[in-house]
DNA sequence: GATGAATGAGCGTTCATTCAT
DNA sequence: AATGAATGAACGCTCATTCAT
């Protein structure tokens, strides 16, 4: 996997920044920062006067790449569902068996993430950490407008589409393919999260091979859609 | 219901507020408001000073009340839970089919809420609103430390625990019942708001009698536990 | 004068001002130390940080009583012509010769100010100079909508007004009487300006008396309309 | 005029720019960005940034230029005035009859601009309105000493000595030749700037051949010196 | 000579909070 | 108990300017 997505680079929206973070030392600094940064202090109490701190530059040269931290969460969030569509569209190819493909599918996407060496300046584990707590806020406010909620959107809907698509050819007349999937999708991210934040909501554990979130999805995804 | 209601009030842990809005008069104005606004413009924006503006008081009035933003937030996170869990034991009781108690409970859960005239100082409708979009934020910060998280969880867990004991009553062997309920709720709240601002990453829609999203949840639960 | 002027406040459009100044010690402070640092740096060097050092306050505290410095200025400036209308009426008030009432409003109008005492909080040199050199700014820019506009003029107006019936009293055809009342203010304004920071541009100089300011423009208006 | 004209060059003071604007393509391209653009946004929003993007550019190749924004506003401002100077020496050159000079000179002085077609990259209309509006702002601040303030007005004070020299010789003994030019100058400016701005204050409309305001001017100043 | 990248400094504003009444 | 006044601290952002190429 690693080969084949050493020559993968994930192109996020241009419109959401103004100079492209990839084409700059300071650009990967300003990314590999605020992962490290909202991931130790929440994206509520995160700064451009902090983050400049944190990468040793300044506010005013943050600004020449991101209008606000909103679209930095964003570009995250877009960069995080591009990653994952590569990683599922490596899971699922040349797998004759559907069904070997949903659980392959369901697997990656419900699975802690590891890190990923191909991409030096993004700390993927962190960053997924990230997706669990705080999305949401990157897509609900004011800063957002329709177009760009699209765009965050079109790789998640790329996944979800994937997976449901696998999930009608083994049962054509399934009727809630979609809801099927983020369902599983965020209800693994939610386990995770309480998991870590709230012990005692949840009852996951580590289980040999794979962990009991991913079985529970697996299960539940099967049980749902058969005839 | 509405009889059984009427002489309830949801209690929320003292530790959340300096002064008991339900106390007083400026109290409800308070709560009334901060639903109000919170669905308005959204908890980043929200401040004291302009919820002291909506209800025509001062910020030093509010400051009697609650400590800080985050307080209010989750003192109406804990109210809509605490709330919930009066409308679910009223639904389960007193029938004897542990599977019909399982429908009706999930169809509560991941119900649209109706405003509920019991309580005139509170828009359950906004509120679940807020829940939906906002509640994540009340739990993930600083300023909640985890004394207050159980607080807060404390009637979310007892929901979560009464369907949980529900399923087990059915399929005692079922390995992951908490797991299934969480995700369940989560999952709806989830496809609420995918509906309500993100038109075209669900297929949800009304259908006759109970919408999609609680036939969805329903026959998730049920095949789920199948034995 | 003075006496009479003692019982006399300027009333300001509270439009302006999210709090009257006049209300309290420290809009009062904020007055004066707006106008002795407009006078010392200009207005575009003039900023809330800079103020509150001087008045030994915070921004914070001056946002309470301005949206903004625009405000300020127009506060001044608003200040100054209903101050300078107070003068007018009482120099032309019982006076039955026309030519003699139009005598003295010029005279007034072309003046260089001297203190005046019934104001503590503002030193009206000092303004006058503020005036000269910065009022243009008070009302040509995006801060300044049509409504403040014709609120900051209507001093203005209504000496140039006075003025001109004065003139029209004299010479009932003159057809050019506001022209001419605005030209001699804003001229002898020019003149001092002129006077102090262009020195050689202007052959303005103190004569005994009255300067030759003051006689340039009764000479010019008595002129300009004599049948 | 316009052959005349076409053979001219308005020589600037060479302390104002660090290299000629008329030197280069781009240099024109600065002087007609910042006339396009004062006018448009005021000179208080006017920003290198802003103009580099205006005319596609950037600011550090604007520095080439000129050392800040304050020296853009003079340099415009002794343009303005040499070139008036250039129309004014014009428009009375080969008259005998003095008074007849008068009136075309103050006719040309107190006229609404029309486009000079010699000056491709300069827009005369658009010009006046910034020295209406904005030109006290170029010579009143710290950015300009005293060296430059005399530059700026060597057009300004040869125009003004010019047309006193007419007046002394109609009338050698009038006492205020000087401070009746500047008025009508910036009394005509006046009136302009309120007929655009702050309709009502003033009284100024078009006559058919030359407007009121020429009118006006040219009768103030013959009723002023007449012996 | 012109440009792209980066930055130090400071502005305007808001926020959370305290104090006095 | 509720409010009005005031403020310290920080935030978001822009500006003028420099440096390297």
């Amino acid at each position: 996997m690693h080969q084949f997505l050493s020559n993968i680079q994930i192109k996020v929206n241009e419109h959401l920044y103004l100079k492209d973070p990839e084409s700059s030392a300071l650009g990967k600094r300003i990314i590999k920062g605020s992962i490290e940064l909202i991931y130790r202090i929440g994206f509520e109490s995160f700064t451009f006067k902090k983050l400049a701190t944190e990468i040793g530059s300044t506010e005013a040269s943050i600004y020449r790449y991101f209008e606000n931290k909103h679209k930095i969460l964003l570009y995250l969030t877009i960069w995080y569902w591009g990653w994952t569509e590569s990683k599922l569209v490596f899971a699922i190819t040349n797998i004759e068996d559907k069904e070997v493909q949903l659980r392959n599918a369901i697997e990656l996407l419900t699975a802690d993430v590891q890190e990923d060496g191909n991409f030096k300046h993004i700390n993927e584990q962190k960053l997924q950490k990230i997706i669990y707590a705080e999305s949401a806020k990157a897509y609900l406010n004011k800063y957002v407008d329709d177009e760009n909620k699209n765009g965050v959107f079109s790789f998640y809907k790329s996944v979800v589409q994937r997976v449901s698509d696998i999930i009608l050819e083994i049962n054509p007349t399934y009727p809630y393919p979609n809801m099927l999937v983020t369902t599983i999708i965020e209800g693994a991210h939610l386990q995770r999260f309480f998991g870590e934040h709230l012990p005692g909501l949840t009852n996951c554990s580590e289980e040999k091979g794979k962990d009991n979130v991913q079985a529970f999805s697996i299960e539940l995804a099967l049980n749902a859609i058969k005839k």
